[in-house]
DNA sequence: CATGCTCTCATCTAATTGTTTGACAACTTC
DNA sequence: GAAGTTGTCAAACAATTAGATGAGAGCATG
């Protein structure tokens, strides 16, 4: 027990360090993103997140209250920009290709809420609206057959499977999931199902 | 220190004690099946998966080399079992409702796959046989204009649906996902759509 | 420049958890 | 029935990990 004297740390980089706090916020949240999309709550390492910060990982208790606070504000934030899409005036197929993009772009939001649906975490959205959707089936962008509900749930479905299920990609097309091959062979095929869908 | 003395162990079902070896194999496959398809492979507790088995933990080393062992054997054992399936002399529609509904009686090989999935583990299973879809494709059972490959993987993404977001479900649908109001109505649906992309 | 507040860090602590150890019962074989 | 092997268990162990503690910088205000 000899007590190193306590070396002065190293600067932290002074000029960068005035606006600290609300930037150390983002960084642990986007940190935590990337941990927890990755390996899920009881995967992922509050000391990975906040290397990856590249900060001290007391900051998650700090300023979250612990993994677990940091884990539900990410699930709150994700929320937030959930909400803003759905455009009535774009065609349905242009809709589900835009969805598509972003997943492909940025699939940690959809990991990260199939690893609370698998967890069995009850955020409590509200009742998503379908009026939209019976809309669209009225004008004829969806047959009349079909319940909107389920298409627009197998919408999801299909957008999200490339996230979900990585391996059956591989064993089915035989190439990478992230592979622009697919994400434009993967697009197109939704563009015809779902026109498919309208006759 | 003191030595509690070792009680005699009150009889673990002498009779049933006998073929011991393989049925506690099975009875730790079980649970093991049980917890990990709940909660996965970092969030399950050897313990748990003892307790529900009814045995001391010890014995997941001694069958299994521990945690991943008895985790790989799993796989390995869904693998074995996933194989025998599709029956070309079914219709595809009533095929995919049969899958349906094997996912709905036990939803616990897709949560583990998915969960797998999401961990990036690469189990090495075989490229997938896409003969028998393009045979059916040739027998009109499936539009020319879509990919044999991108519609098994729709099906399967419709098919795990319920189990990979069930949250999605009670928002859209405004019901549970295992009630067998949903099954039904679910099944209906995808049967609908299935005979749309034939046409 | 002293004082106080905010932000940050290194270290310690307590709890959890997978695995090891050693003992002992059941069964088999001789 | 003695000896050895196999199956089972309880308790100890070692590693990991989330959170607590306390101290020290930066920066504002008096």
């Amino acid at each position: 027990m000899q007590g190193t004297p306590k070396r002065p740390r190293r600067a932290p980089t002074p000029e960068e360090r005035k606006q600290c706090p609300e930037r150390s916020r983002r960084l642990l949240l986007e940190a935590a993103m990337d941990e927890f999309s990755e390996k899920g709550f009881a995967g992922a390492r509050v000391q990975d997140i906040a290397d990856r910060a590249g900060l001290n990982k007391q900051l998650i208790t700090y300023y979250f209250g612990g993994k677990e606070g940091l884990y539900r504000e990410l699930g709150r934030e994700w929320l937030r920009r959930e909400a803003t899409f759905n455009d009535p005036a774009v065609p349905f197929e242009e809709l589900v290709a835009r969805y598509l993009r972003e997943a492909f772009d940025d699939p940690r939001g959809i990991r990260l809420a199939i690893w609370q649906a698998l967890t069995g975490e009850v955020g409590d959205e509200p009742r998503e609206d379908l009026s939209d959707m019976r809309r669209r089936q009225a004008a004829g962008e969806l047959a009349d057959d079909l319940d909107p509900a389920a298409v627009l749930l197998m919408c999801y479905a299909m957008v999200s499977a490339p996230a979900t299920m990585p391996h059956a990609v591989r064993q089915i097309f035989g190439i990478e999931p992230d592979s622009p091959e697919f994400r434009e062979r993967w697009e197109e095929q939704l563009r015809r199902v779902v026109r498919h869908l309208a006759a």
